[in-house]
RNA sequence: CGUGGGGUGGAGCAGUGGUAGCUCAUCAGGCUCAUAACCUGAAGGUCGUUGGUUCGAAUCCAACCCCCGCAACCA
């Protein structure tokens, strides 16, 4: 069966870190290795979001152009993501020709479907620095208790007023204290209420969301849709492909979520839309902030456009990571890049930690401590230290020889606990499946010593030790594909399904895969 | 009543109606094939508080307490 399984698009305006890694990459990577592994047709897609006042007001920091500006972050996301092993099918982003063809045509449908309507509303303008200005650029005092330092579109912190331009008191301009005025301009509002009832419909029926999915979609609906602004007075972006809006692009966050659609284009081409309809289902992966684009926005969207298009299977949102105890921020210098994680720990052990505590119900904290700690006591002394016992014994008293013998418990045990693993991963819970391998190798472990073979070196039982190691390589893979890769080589074998089939075969001279990790305290 | 999440043995977590579980740490045994790794057993929890629903509540309901995020870079 066609899966499309994406990650949001991150913004081309910072490096990733391990919280980006937790919240989505990892846990859609994982997922989608073992769906290919099943052998199901999957596409697995992300790429860069280029545009957005983000990315502009970050370049114009550093004076560079926002263009180039991106495509250098766009390029440090790509080279972090292969170095991680996230096996995109494709890695793009939003500033490709075809993006742009495709967002095209999806707002000229919209727009002639009166889905998209133009408007004329008053924004805050600023006659000095003669530019439209965006809701925080606008400051004042609250009009309830006189705070002087409040600004539009946040709450004061004194009363939790929230601030509107329409109420704020002595409003100035941000940037030179003059007093902006309003001023009409058109843009462009996507009808979100003519959805509204069958996103609603949409949202109830769909069990598989997690909870805070569900949750915050419906929190979101309760008081209604309402129609949103897809067009800002910007230069960089997105043009409006019709005449008179050459100074306004399209809104960020309309055009990046046509992103997986136009992706899917740009590596399948004219079969792209094999993956966005039945029987195809459509998986998104995201941190907890993106859900309401994704289940609202996102099928909006999709419905105005082509209705033979399937709405979001599955939108799998995770919570935040914290690290050492306290969220990240930049400004306060508390934050761990991917590639420094990467540096310290190694590829597999950092994988193999942040699958294990994925923050999938609730936010989890990242302790460097702790990820030694576990990487040294279950990947190294557990999992990795049955496997070297095991091939250490067949290698030194058996030449490496693994006759085929039969162990019906056994090998019932290993397909019974593929099964649950695979149902595991089918509805998302990826965490529960890494702690379920854990359990399995303590099983090994335990029948290790129920066998002794130390004194008996029955061949029958090193048949039967080394079907759990011959499991752990395919049931490993997903997690942590280098490590089990370099297993299935020295078992002379490859990874190529989800099935465990008994294994015999002559093997390779065995090395330590899972070493502990020094502490250098 | 601003809002979302959380409060489970020393630490980190799982567990959404039916005899409280896992990993680490602690203690006592065992084993020696292995990365001083592995196995067995023990101790340790009034599941934030109070009240309610129920034959039965960590799990459902109500109220309250405490912690974290919700201004900016930011998943």
């Amino acid at each position: 069966m066609k899966k499309l399984v994406t990650v949001s698009l991150p913004y081309a305006n910072s490096e990733a870190h391990v919280g980006h890694i937790a919240g989505a990459y990892l846990p859609a990577d994982i997922y989608q290795r073992f769906q290919k592994l099943k052998g199901e047709d999957i596409l697995f897609l992300s790429g860069s979001d280029m545009h957005g006042s983000g990315v502009l007001i970050n370049a114009e920091n550093v004076s560079e152009d926002p263009h180039s500006f991106a495509l250098k972050y766009h390029n440090k996301f790509k080279n972090i993501f292969t170095k991680l092993d996230i096996g995109f099918d494709i890695y793009s982003n939003t500033a490709t020709e075809i993006h742009k063809k495709r967002v095209h045509d999806i707002f000229l449908k919209l727009y002639k479907n009166k889905y998209i309507i133009q408007k004329l509303e008053y924004q805050p303008f600023c006659e000095n620095e003669k530019r439209f200005l965006p809701d925080r650029y606008v400051e004042g005092a609250c009009p309830n208790c006189e705070n002087p330092k409040v600004k539009v579109g946040e709450s004061c912190d004194k009363c939790n007023t929230f601030i509107l331009f329409d109420n704020i008191k002595n409003p100035e301009c941000k940037i030179c204290h003059h007093k902006p005025i309003l001023k009409k301009t058109k843009n462009f509002f996507l009808e979100l209420p003519l959805f509204e009832k069958e996103i609603k419909k949409y949202i109830n029926k769909k069990n598989i969301f997690r909870k805070t999915v569900k949750d915050l979609s419906e929190s979101y609906i309760k008081t209604g849709l309402i129609s949103r602004s897809i067009t800002r007075d910007m230069s960089y972006g997105i043009s409006i492909p019709l005449e008179g809006f050459e100074d306004k692009v399209i809104y960020v966050w309309f055009e990046a979520l046509i992103g997986y659609l136009s992706i899917s284009e740009e590596l399948k081409g004219d079969k792209w839309e094999e993956y966005w309809k039945e029987p195809s289902q459509t998986i998104f992966f995201m941190a907890k902030d993106n859900i309401v684009f994704h289940s609202i926005i996102l099928p909006s969207i999709l419905l105005g456009y082509n209705k033979n298009l399937v709405l979001p299977y599955n939108i799998v949102s995770n919570e935040y990571l914290l690290l050492e105890g306290e969220k990240m921020s930049k400004s306060n210098n508390h934050s761990l890049l991917a590639k420094d994680a990467l540096k310290l720990f190694g590829k597999d052990n950092l994988r193999f930690y942040l699958a294990l505590n994925l923050p999938e119900g609730k936010d989890f904290n990242f302790q460097k401590k702790d990820l030694i700690k576990t990487i040294n006591s279950t990947l190294a002394s557990n999992i990795g230290n049955y496997i070297n016992r095991t091939l250490t014994f067949a290698y030194n008293n058996f030449d490496g020889v693994i006759e085929k013998y039969e162990s019906l418990e056994d090998e019932k045990y290993i397909s019974d606990f593929f099964k649950n693993i695979s149902s595991s991963y089918d509805n998302f819970k990826i965490k529960k499946a890494v702690n379920d391998i854990i359990s399995f190798s303590d099983h090994a472990n335990q029948k290790f010593d129920q066998l002794k073979i130390w004194e008996n070196k029955d061949p029958k039982n090193i048949y039967i030790l080394i079907q759990y190691v011959y499991a752990l390589s395919l049931l490993l893979y997903p997690i942590i594909p280098e490590s089990a890769t370099n297993l299935a080589k020295i078992l002379n074998t490859k990874i190529k399904t989800d099935k465990y089939k008994p294994f015999w075969g002559k093997i390779e001279k065995p090395y330590i895969i899972f070493p502990k990790i020094e502490n250098d305290d």
